[in-house]
RNA sequence: GCGACUGUAGUCUAGCGGUUAGGACCGGGGCUUCCCAAGCCUCUAACCCGGGUUCAAAUCCCGGCAGUCGCACCA
């Protein structure tokens, strides 16, 4: 068992405090649980974790990135389902103040209680003399416990509006507009990155559960019978750890799982696998990563498949990124609520002649015999298909009588038909990211601490600070050159911090503990030397603490050189 | 939401009815040719909140808030 997994994770939350990553929301008036704010360091690298997942995406694979609203009207929640899922009845023992879900007391007594009302299922109590299985005490009034945040809309509080749960409604409900600055193509890729609210009953375990988080999340709406994706030929050998339904882990290629059936798709198995490149890049450890496949019961309303990117945390083993399948789930949901069309116009490669059979109804004769009822009936009629046709005779059932429709009423043809497409529900990929879990996560892997000394190892992509720089002494001008240098990277981009307080080792060990990458120091030399090291700068390695010696007019080049990957042993 | 335990400077902690509330680390200022938390001088800074008991409360009691763990809940 490694160092990291003996830690206690509130040194690690100490440190965050101290250093300025994260600190409790409003602690001055006591703090809120589950709620953390965002300091300097912490907002640094947030935005820098947010920048890599960005352009993995929008860089990589060409997705689209939008900006929705926090605070969404009713009907999408009542469409999305979380009205309905997100909500449970809850009731109280009167006697020893236990809580109850109120369907599950009723259970025997009804098919389904999950159709019930708080005045339903307070009835059903009454009427059975259900009573606490605890203590036997009398049940309380039955209250309506939803994980949502609500609130209204304007004044008059006629429109009631929720606190998003998830950033992907407002990827689904502008899926029209999206299809269109697609120009009408699939695969359509989406992401979006915010917050999102959940009201929970009893936060724990610090940043990892809160009331208020940030998500990442993408939104791939995809051909439904086309889940293949194009750079799958390129990882289809790369490795995956996996703990499949049936629970037993194993490390198997891409491939090997698609094509065993373990993974339903290969788009859903290339975004598992792109997932992991993605976290490991970001720095979480290889070693602390596996993908488990939701059971069936555990499964999201929405979803088809589902696998959780979980790591291993102080806490145990996490869940920070899920991928799922929603199927046509959330297209056809919305489809349904605002009646607007939210299909794919499939184009064949060129237009098909399709001869159909049909029935035609005729009018002349059918007006009057039925008078009034000849419209609905032609309708009926024109429903049927030849094969209906029993001795020419058609029957036809209307307002509850079954009619016999005889064949000088109608008459069978043939329809020659141009059709250039059909239309088809996306179905949605969505690998979606608790960016505050992975931000915890990079952190908690990133730890290091031997007797007193602690570093953050963080990749150097991610780190918020990039470089340090000191004087060696607060004297003879080697403060003035130092402040130089500083500048002089800021203006290159790179972020750097001064230091000139303390000892040397002390300001190394301060950035080692932010998880700064590098340090550099201008000394003596710097400034005059006949060794030919004059405006040379010492430049030392956060994981090796070992220096190199390289000029002044080089250091933009060589960190950024760094950042994207040089090897400093090779300086 | 329930139960147990806990709450003292930025951090870790001592004090457990009467203390100028002590220390360490961190942080700030200074000195020292100072490359791995070096040394010396110096400074800042705390009893979670609200009631109560008492001559006197950081200390005892009650309530609240927050944290940890367990139960319950949970994408």
């Amino acid at each position: 068992m490694n160092g990291a997994l003996q830690m206690n994770a509130g040194e690690l939350l100490s440190l965050c405090k101290r250093r300025g990553f994260i600190w409790p929301s409003f602690e001055i008036y006591g703090g809120v649980a589950g709620m953390y704010d965002y300091g300097p360091l912490g907002t640094v690298l947030k935005d820098n974790i947010i920048s890599m997942w960005r352009d993995a995406y929008k860089r990589g694979e060409g997705f689209v990135e939008i900006d929705s609203e926090t605070v969404n009207p009713e009907p999408v929640f009542k469409a999305s389902g979380h009205i309905d899922e997100f909500s449970d009845f809850v009731v109280y023992c009167q006697g020893c103040k236990e809580p109850f879900r109120a369907d599950h007391l009723v259970g025997d007594l009804h098919p389904n209680p999950d159709t019930l009302d708080a005045e339903g299922l307070k009835s059903l109590f009454v009427e059975n003399g259900v009573l606490c299985p605890d203590c036997d005490g009398e049940l309380g009034e039955v209250e309506e416990f939803n994980l949502m945040f609500k609130t209204t809309i304007g004044p008059g509080s006629s429109r009631v509006g929720y606190l998003r749960p998830e950033t992907a409604q407002g990827i689904f409900v502008n899926f029209p507009h999206l299809y269109r600055y697609n120009r009408e193509k699939l695969p359509l890729g989406v992401i979006q990155h915010g917050r999102g609210y959940r009201n929970e009953i009893s936060p724990r375990q610090g940043i990892i559960r809160l009331r208020e988080f940030n998500m990442m999340e993408v939104e791939l709406f995809v051909d439904p019978e086309d889940k293949g994706w194009v750079r799958y030929p390129a990882i289809r050998d790369e490795m995956l750890r996996l703990v499949p339904e049936d629970g037993r882990e194993r490390s198997i290629t891409v491939d090997e799982a698609v094509s065993g059936g373990i993974i339903a798709n290969e788009v859903l198995a290339y975004f598992i696998w792109f997932t992991k490149d993605l976290l490991t890049r970001l720095g979480v450890d290889g070693e602390r990563l596996r993908f488990r496949q939701h059971l069936r019961d555990e499964m999201a309303h929405y979803a088809m498949d589902c696998w959780d990117a979980e790591v291993l945390l102080s806490y145990g083993w996490t869940e920070i990124v899920g991928i799922a399948d929603r199927g046509c789930w959330d297209l056809t949901q919305h489809a349904k609520w605002s009646k607007q069309e939210m299909s794919h116009f499939k184009r064949f490669d060129e237009p098909k002649e399709v001869e159909r059979e049909a029935i035609k109804a005729k009018y002349r004769e059918l007006g009057p015999l039925f008078k009034g009822d000849a419209k609905e009936i032609a309708r009926l009629i024109e429903e049927r298909t030849p094969a209906d046709i029993e001795n020419s005779v058609l029957k036809v059932d209307f307002n509850g009588r079954t009619l016999d429709i005889t064949d000088n009423l109608f008459e069978a043809v043939t329809i020659n038909e141009k059709v250039s497409g059909e239309k088809v529900v996306p179905h949605v990929i969505e690998p979606s990211h608790g960016l505050d879990r992975i931000f915890y996560t990079i952190l908690e892997h990133a730890y290091r601490r031997d007797d007193e000394y602690t570093v953050l190892s963080l990749r150097p992509e991610v780190a918020p600070i990039k470089v340090g720089v000191f004087p060696l002494m607060t004297r003879d001008g080697l403060d003035t050159k130092a402040r130089e240098l500083f500048r002089t990277l800021n203006d290159a981009g790179i972020d750097a911090y001064y230091d000139d307080s303390g000892s040397i080792g002390k300001r190394y060990a301060r950035m080692d503990e932010v998880g700064t990458p590098w340090c550099v120091t201008v000394d003596y030399e710097t400034l005059e030397d006949d060794r030919g090291l004059k405006d040379t700068v010492t430049i030392r390695d956060r994981d090796s603490s070992e220096q190199r010696r390289i000029p002044i007019d080089d250091i933009i080049d060589v960190v950024q050189k760094l950042i994207k990957g040089v090897d400093f042993a090779s300086l």
